[in-house]
DNA sequence: TCATTTGTTCAGGATTAATGAACTATTGAA
DNA sequence: TTCAATAGTTCATTAATCCTGAACAAATGA
């Protein structure tokens, strides 16, 4: 089985963070990530917003999120165990990260709230 | 010809921004319109960072920007001014579009160092 | 040794992106 | 009015990417 690659902090890319960033469910378990104390397996996110993923899928996923910078993957035995690289890209790219995370947590509050008031979801541009 | 659509600030998503500027083409047009006080063409884009951009392939990057609530769009004549939605951004994910923006010139800056001092550019993941 | 758990790789079909060619709309000049 | 030039859009085709079931690999523990 390949060695996990990590690519070095200096050649990460604000496309390559923002590209991995871009998919619902990577934002998601990124934000999930940064959110723990401890370090999390791929297996916990087997279901991601109320939404089944099925295993190859979640393997692609940790893949981009790694091979873009974004988090440190580490074999431990029979699992695999993430955590943020958040302090390497926090001296790389001032701020950025957290802006994003800030981000998330905002449209996933007004999410939250439409779902509460009932409103139908706006329609909006979807992409798959 | 079909009206220019934008979508309503709130309907604006961080994944629909990311997506928008995980392209280097579109985040390097999104800066440059960013940095410009005056509003500007898409032609001004024909050619991006050195590189030739086929008018078609550059009406769809525009349109991915207005979509997902990048940038604004207005018909004056012959030609389409485009304008940032910056102040409407600040207010719904604050601090994203400066983070963003401030990447994408730390980024910038060492590319252009790495060019002068003639050293080769480090392998990285590419997406197509 | 063998079943279990965890994750990766591969192959295919489905989706999305890039772009040349044809088109629309506006402007200004003859 | 007519025609050419300019600025973008739309469409069709090809290329590239993504998603996922199936098969596989590695470690663990019974």
């Amino acid at each position: 089985m390949r060695p996990l690659f990590h690519p070095a902090i200096e050649d990460v890319t604000v496309e390559g963070i923002l590209y991995a960033l871009s998919d619902p469910v990577r934002v998601a378990i990124y934000a999930d990530i940064a959110g723990q104390r401890c370090t999390m397996n791929c297996s916990s996110f087997l279901t991601v917003s109320e939404q089944a993923i099925p295993k190859s899928t979640l393997s692609q996923h940790f893949k981009i999120l790694r091979e873009n910078g974004l988090i440190r993957s580490e074999r431990h035995g029979v699992e695999v165990r993430n955590t943020t690289r958040c302090q390497e890209l926090e001296q790389r790219f001032p701020g950025l990260m957290r802006a994003i995370l800030n981000a998330h947590t905002i449209q996933s509050r007004q999410a939250h709230s439409a779902k509460q008031t009932a409103r139908p979801a706006a329609k909006r541009a979807s992409r798959r």
